[in-house]
DNA sequence: GTAAGGACTTGAGAGGATTGTC
DNA sequence: GACAATCCTCTCAAGTCCTTAC
């Protein structure tokens, strides 16, 4: 079929562009709330983006899913996907335009046309079937070099290397792209000078021993309270942060134990597939990978933590990383201070009695402060839920105990206490500024010691030091546990983690003790306690997002997303490869890693009888993934927090086989991937990238489309255009990840005031005009259509205000398709968690952005980071 | 080999703060 | 100044992935 005839798998691939990318979008009007709501009032989803399509062809020519069935997670719940091609394979006729900065320019990462597919996510790089629909492409397409009429369009150079592609999986992909040296040493120069910079804060740590502040550029930005800041290079960096619980290190060990970790590391070369192994080498990064190894290597690590270590290695941070004075393997920080925890009031009795069965009935203030959970909840979707019902009365039972005359959750008439609650809460909005003003001074004063840790005698922000409240646990989805009490935390339940030599902070309930305290400077949290919910688990104290710990973390979390781009290539051959092997195992490896690299989906691990029903790649149902016609998938799934995952995109014809084999002879609610699970999947990917695991790909896609389309659509515009450019990005990368979110109640009434203005702004133009043609022949202006007479303006005075008056109607019509595309896609979570911050430093720093325009004061602190970066910088 | 536990990241939503509009 | 819209921060649930124990 033409769609999937154009699906060429990359092995086959050219290594060029044509096989026109493509993004499988998800319809954000589509989702959620606006099924239920918009199709009444508006064209459906899918309608509403072909229109637009239409009239955008940046991103718009798509094939539209039809809406699904409703929304499983309340009406909010679905998104309709949309199969969109990327913009770039728009503006260019064949689809060979991935614009690419030219080779050897400072933004030229590997500098290798060949590559510059290979480069991109999966997501990005197949064509739809509406834009290949006229092409000729036919199923034998798909095991197949592309036709020569594309391929003859490229530099000659690709064509050659797309048969070399073929026919030389087995050879290592530095034989393959020799030419990638160049490209290598393209990316040193643009990253080097990054280096370069971090490498002279670490220099100036060694020499002096102690702890810098980070580069005046950055700190800045931190440098409110007097926040000092340590620059994240500090040596910690050289820590994996896989590294858990190291065992301590011997210092007469060090140099031995570095000699051996060479060797190790030498050794697990081995283990490297071929085309890994010297892949991206130009030797002279293996000199300085070398040296790497020398300083990091005073640090012993264990067996598993090599790959992420080595991970650490190949990324230009490590050139920096030195271990600092006094920390040991996995050490996280070598000093730590802090003052513990800040507890919730006790409870506060309002006497204000519940009625049963119409009766007023006396409660304890703790049988009290239970239904006063459940009454503050009236107005949540939570409180008509049976489950939550349920749950909540099992364990308010317990504490009413067997004599009450409390028992059944229908007789129970909880408005007194609700109307008692909104009533507190109008007071409290009825607080005048300066009251206001003084609660919130009163409460800084009260917390102001436990916001702050003194970590390697540099103040850092605590994230989260107040324990948690107790209340009526509000599972996501349709989770078994929704309802249940979740019992008040008491410093019993606490474990302090802190620096040996720091006082341990006092209980602040007079009576009670801590848990336990610890002082495992291994881990970065400083309190932990068990899940009242789930004692499994536990609840964490962290230093903040903005901490140099965190943001380290984020460093290394990029720089491996970065990685695979040069890896890529070979793990698409590879599970191209694998799609036909006779090996079930292999073969569903290799279907789960394509579809988590196309569809950027979650690795998906087992979950428990008690929580609530989501999957992700490796735990989809045979249910949840329907074989559809012309070698269509669609996906129909509940992922994380219950949201739901629509898409129907096309996939190579191999795929389609190997899924259909996966389902034949099973149950609807049978894994579809049976020989599979996440543990296996990682360890595979690991082979196959050192450090890879399923996330990595999620990572990789969002900063790959954001980069490339900064990139291709930025041009020589107003600051507002843009941004608008950047929103678009942003949003393309949201919808990629699925990041929905509960479109506003409002939305309606906010999209028809805005319909009015529009309205109105028209209206006034069309007089204008009138008044203008009147004014040119010399004519006073007609009366308003109130009867009022009006100024008599000149034409000059007239064509300006006309032109004005269109201005302003551009930017509302601007404006409001951007809202109303944006009503259900939550763009934060993508800029907090998958972009790499460098490339919107960069992008701002070369078309003189303000940063604050795209990041605010929180985003700014976290990603202090990444200010430094050069203008040239390419993900 | 696998289940359980531990340590972290990712994520949506609530609600307060700020900004814009009239 | 009042109100609405938007932005921002905080909260805590829900993931991922690693280590440990058996």
């Amino acid at each position: 079929m033409a769609v999937h005839g154009c699906l060429k798998p990359s092995v086959f691939d050219n290594g060029d562009d044509d096989d026109a990318p493509i993004v499988f979008r998800r319809n954000s009007s589509g989702s959620k709330q606006s099924q239920a709501n918009s199709a009444v009032k508006k064209p459906s989803s899918s309608q509403r983006q072909d229109d637009s399509s239409s009239q955008n062809s940046n991103l718009q020519k798509g094939k539209t899913v039809l809406p699904n069935k409703s929304s499983i997670r309340g009406p909010t719940n679905s998104s309709t996907l949309t199969v969109q091609p990327r913009s770039s394979e728009l503006n260019s006729a064949n689809g060979t335009s991935m614009s690419k900065p030219p080779i050897g320019s400072a933004g030229d990462y590997d500098g290798n046309l060949d590559d510059s597919d290979d480069d991109k996510p999966l997501s990005a790089r197949y064509p739809n079937s509406v834009q290949k629909s006229n092409s000729s492409c036919t199923s034998k397409d798909l095991s197949s070099p592309p036709p020569n009429s594309i391929a003859e369009e490229k530099p000659k150079i690709a064509l050659k290397k797309s048969y070399d592609d073929d026919s030389e999986d087995e050879i290592p992909l530095s034989a393959k792209f020799g030419v990638k040296s160049a490209a290598d040493r393209s990316r040193k120069n643009t990253s080097n000078s990054n280096d370069q910079k971090a490498t002279s804060v670490t220099i100036k740590v060694e020499q002096n021993g102690i702890v810098k502040r980070e580069p005046q550029s950055t700190s800045s930005l931190m440098s409110s309270k007097g926040l000092n800041k340590r620059p994240l290079d500090d040596g910690r960096s050289a820590r994996p942060s896989s590294v858990k619980k190291a065992k301590p290190v011997d210092p007469t060990k060090i140099k031995q134990e570095s000699k051996v970790k060479e060797e190790e590391d030498m050794d697990d070369e081995d283990n490297i597939p071929l085309g890994q192994k010297k892949k991206p080498a130009s030797s002279e990064k293996q000199v300085s990978s070398k040296k790497v190894t020398k300083v990091v290597s005073t640090t012993k690590f264990k067996k598993t933590t090599k790959m992420s270590k080595k991970n650490a290695k190949n990324s230009k941070y490590s050139k920096s990383m030195k271990v600092p004075p006094g920390s040991g393997e996995g050490q996280k920080w070598t000093t730590l201070v802090h003052s513990g925890v800040i507890f919730p009031p006790p409870y506060k009795s309002h006497g204000v009695k519940m009625l049963y069965n119409g009766q007023p009935v006396d409660l304890t203030p703790e049988q009290e402060e239970v239904a006063t959970m459940f009454a503050v909840m009236k107005d949540t979707e939570y409180a008509t839920k049976q489950k939550f019902i349920e749950n909540f009365m099992n364990d308010w039972k317990v504490i009413l105990g067997r004599n009450h005359v409390i028992k059944k959750f229908d007789l129970c008439d909880f408005t007194p206490i609700y109307e008692w609650h909104q009533k507190e809460k109008e007071k409290k909005k009825q607080m005048t500024a300066e009251e206001k003003k003084a609660v919130k001074e009163a409460k800084l004063k009260q917390e102001e010691k436990f916001m702050w840790a003194i970590v390697d005698g540099v103040k850092e922000k605590v994230g989260n030091f107040r324990v948690e409240p107790p209340g009526l646990f509000r599972g996501r989805g349709e989770h078994p546990k929704m309802g249940k009490l979740k019992r008040r935390i008491r410093p019993s339940d606490i474990t302090i983690n802190i620096g040996k030599d720091a006082p341990i902070p006092e209980c602040p309930i007079p009576g009670e003790r801590w848990k336990e305290v610890k002082h495992d400077n291994t881990v970065t949290w400083l309190a932990y306690w068990n899940d009242p919910i789930n004692p499994k688990e536990s609840k964490y104290v962290f230093l903040a997002a903005s901490s140099s710990l965190k943001g380290q973390s984020d460093k290394e979390k990029y720089e491996k997303a970065r990685m695979l781009k040069n890896y890529i290539k070979n793990i698409r051959a590879t599970y191209t490869k694998d799609f036909t092997s006779k090996d079930v195992s292999k073969r569903q490896i290799a279907v789960a890693t394509y579809l988590i690299d196309k569809l950027a989906l979650r690795a998906g691990n087992e979950k428990d009888d008690d929580e609530a029903d989501t999957v992700g790649c490796c735990t989809l149902k045979v249910e949840n993934v329907t074989l559809m016609p012309e070698n269509k998938l669609k996906f129909d799934f509940l992922g994380k927090d219950s949201i739901r995952y629509e898409n129907t995109v096309p996939v190579e014809a191999a795929v389609y086989k190997a899924v259909g084999q996966f389902q034949t002879g099973k149950k609807a609610s049978d894994d579809l991937f049976d020989k599979l699970d996440t543990a296996k999947l990682n360890a595979h990917l690991k082979e196959l990238m050192p450090g890879l695991t399923a996330k990595v790909f999620r990572t990789y896609n969002a900063s790959f489309t954001l980069d490339d389309m900064l990139t291709r659509d930025t041009k020589d515009d107003n600051i507002q255009e843009k941004l608008k450019v950047y929103q678009t990005a942003n949003r393309e990368v949201a919808i990629i990840c699925n990041h929905q979110r509960t479109v506003s109640k409002s939305h309606d009434a906010q999209m028809a005031r805005l319909d009015e203005k529009i309205a109105e702004l028209k209206r006034e133009l069309g007089e204008l005009n009138g008044d203008l043609s009147r004014a040119k022949k010399g004519k006073p202006p007609a009366r308003s259509p109130d009867g009022k007479t009006k100024r008599n303006l000149t034409p000059e005075a007239l064509e300006k205000k006309i032109s004005q008056i269109t201005v302003k109607i551009d930017k509302m019509e601007m404006d409001r398709q951007l809202k109303d595309q944006n009503k259900n896609v939550a763009l934060g979570t993508s800029k907090i968690n998958y972009l790499d911050p460098r490339i919107t430093v960069a992008w701002c720093k070369r078309h003189e952005v303000p940063i604050e325009k795209i990041f605010n004061k929180s985003l700014l602190a976290k990603f202090s980071w990444a200010m430094d970066v050069e203008p040239s910088f390419k993900f």
